[in-house]
DNA sequence: CCCCGTCCCATGATATCCCATGAGAACCCA
DNA sequence: TGGGTTCTCATGGGATATCATGGGACGGGG
């Protein structure tokens, strides 16, 4: 499945059209539909979300499982796949960003993608940095350390095996 | 997964390249990724992080981790993937560094590079020199040393062993 | 008939590749 | 052990390809 990392900053030209970075496309070139990605409004966020065609796939097969909730399903149903606008590149890399979403995250000028492993995010630039910077101020005041949430992870994965045998 | 040992200073030339060592060179080489290195900007420190695919995968794996609250989820993929810049080595071993990170960590001139296991480090020169010194401090206030630290762990050890049985 | 969206081409900036060079380290042979 | 030779490695510069971005042309739908 497709990988997107990194944070690129590009603009929006007046015809609304902006360009997806090279990276990101080069991930979805390996997915099953390498022209098209899928967008829609975050739920937590005045962001937008961006994913291929194989993530929305499997988000689909999670909605099938019997351990979610109804008004979970409901809320997915809802607002993602409500939402999820399908966009083409066209042959520059480029897509034409839904007016009504470009509304929703406030993007006017320029737009900052922002990888997220599996899925990727749109965000007004300004309004990522501050989001950016709000979440900072969380790691230095919880004192966190990326070998610190490994370790945690660890311990809970051996504890986890230890359990079942 | 590759080992990271010793410090080596590198000079940076005005493309923005510099020269991974040929030690770190060799450990990246048995990588699954050999030609790429994965770079992020320090959570605690001005300085970059570096590691190599495998280190990244087993990353990705403690975030699907149950054990991690929403909101650390949220900053690693915000903090780690949404800052990691994977950059291929060129034919003669250099890569580009970021300008986005170069500045985060005030590299210019030379760029140190600093083993840290299974990951390194990217420090201004000078900037390491000072972080070290205070480090040193630190030890001899705290009279830290080795033997101590390794009859510590070994104790947690057999103690997390006698609570499982 | 006009407007909007799509396609195609042009351009500058940036990053990538390829070759050259010199210093230093390791090696080998006497 | 000393001297010379060979290799490796860090570093530099020029040529080339890629990418983001902008504008015009074309065509379908209202």
């Amino acid at each position: 499945m497709a990988v997107f990392l990194s944070t690129y900053v590009n603009k929006v030209d007046r015809k609304g059209r902006v360009s997806i970075p090279a990276q990101f496309r080069q991930s979805l070139a390996k997915s099953s539909a390498p022209g098209t990605v899928y967008l829609w409004p975050s739920l937590n966020h005045q962001a937008l979300e961006g994913a291929d065609q194989d993530y929305l796939d499997v988000l689909s097969e999670s909605l099938e499982s019997p351990d979610l909730d109804a008004d979970e399903r409901e809320m997915i149903e809802t607002f993602i796949f409500g939402k999820l606008i399908p966009v083409q590149l066209d042959g520059e890399g480029r897509i034409v960003l839904p007016q009504s979403l470009a509304d929703f995250a406030g993007i006017t000028e320029e737009a900052s993608f922002i990888g997220r492993r599996k899925t990727f995010q749109i965000w007004e630039p300004k309004a990522l940095n501050a989001h950016e910077a709000a979440l900072r101020d969380q790691v230095v005041r919880k004192d966190i350390s990326l070998s610190q949430i490994i370790a945690k992870a660890s311990r809970g994965a051996a504890a986890r095996s230890g359990e079942g045998a």
